[in-house]
DNA sequence: ATTATCTATAGATCTATAGATAATGC
DNA sequence: ATTATCTATAGATCTATAGATAATGC
């Protein structure tokens, strides 16, 4: 908000935060409706209360817009990753609170932006520094899964495959069947989470009561 | 193939299966890649080798293809669960045998189909066929895990979700680290989704070893 | 006659640029 | 002068239809 410069906007800001805002919210909005490949700009122009021609100025392009969503909301997740790979805790407690943060994290935007990690147009190598951050975070995954001395029959990269795929599975979740998105879920997604490794309950539990303290 | 009646095409089948078939793979290859608001109608006749008008003979337009892909997938998965639910073994067998087929059919094609299912244009109504069905297959699951007398404390359709889940990051990981895809993923997946629930290692080992005349 | 393909194209987009406009900053 | 928006639009698509063409079936 630095004090209105430029020409005046026709209409005013649907978020009240900027125009470069308007167009990310407009465009995750639609990005996670229709596609990236069926958004245009004209759409999110209308839909951020611009003319199309305005959003160059903020954007080189539609692929512009997306990146910056994809690593705004990926970011918070590497984060918390590399805070917890060096807390002071079991390694099983700190990937109940991986899991259990990530799923948050999935669950709290009202977009469900997370779903922009499922659009097929990420291939694009233009969305690389995207699937950087995203490899480093399931990096972090595997490293923690590994101190958890896992089941030998299973390779540390395989169960992070299928971890990363329950945490991820909250995007799914929240498209087709949102009843079942509560408070708990992330809880519930954790514990899930420890008992794929091998754990037993006493043991999720534990890690579960440990966790708690890391995420405050 | 009924003996090539109609106008001779300018480019020859390349699936050898005919004009209908071109075109469902061409939509797969590039709904999956470029994404479905991304593919043009050039682009999918230019794939199967034909001219675009010429979809126009076998499907009414881009849904058409891609409800049939979507249909076309879907039902082996019912069919396979329409079978277990009345088969005669534990639930635990079967409940095994349901997620291990499905990985298994989400492994086998070589286009990674599931990534279809995925897309989200599938939240237009003109796709209410698919999503019925993939209801009707979430049914499945929640019916089975109910059968298993799951912890209390979360509802089997919330469980479902998660072993859904599970069973789905299939599609994932063949996108983001197909390394990890090899002919024992969809036993290491139905072992973790019965892990999920609570069963011990004997008791995944004894569903696992039954689920086998199951899958014959 | 029927079928499956083709060519040609009207009409409707959509992207990206050029350049005008209406504010604030100095 | 700088900034952020606007209007106008050229050029490049893309969809869907009309109608021609080249086979087979009877």
């Amino acid at each position: 908000m630095p004090g209105a410069m430029g020409r005046p906007r026709e209409a005013p800001s649907p978020t009240g935060r900027g125009a470069a805002q308007d167009i990310l919210f407009a465009g995750a909005k639609l990005f996670g409706t229709v596609g990236f490949g069926g958004t245009t700009l004209r759409a999110i122009a209308a839909e951020a209360g611009l003319r199309q021609p305005s959003l160059y100025h903020h954007f080189a392009g539609k692929h512009e817009i997306l990146l910056t969503l994809l690593l705004g909301t990926v970011q918070p997740s590497v984060d918390t990753a590399t805070r917890l790979l060096a807390a002071d805790a079991t390694p099983a407690a700190r990937l109940w609170a991986l899991c259990a943060s990530d799923v948050a994290l999935l669950t709290a935007d009202p977009l469900n932006i997370g779903q922009l990690y499922l659009l097929p147009e990420l291939a694009d190598p233009r969305f690389d520094p995207f699937r950087t951050a995203r490899t480093r975070l399931a990096d972090a995954y595997e490293s923690l899964i590994r101190q958890c001395d896992p089941p030998v029959e299973t390779t540390p990269r395989q169960l992070a495959g299928l971890i990363l795929g329950v945490v991820e599975s909250t995007i799914l979740q929240r498209r087709w069947s949102p009843e079942t998105i509560d408070a708990g879920l992330p809880a519930r997604t954790a514990d899930a989470a420890l008992r794929m490794l091998g754990l037993t309950s006493p043991q999720v539990t534990a890690s579960r009561q440990a966790a708690a303290s890391l995420l405050s």
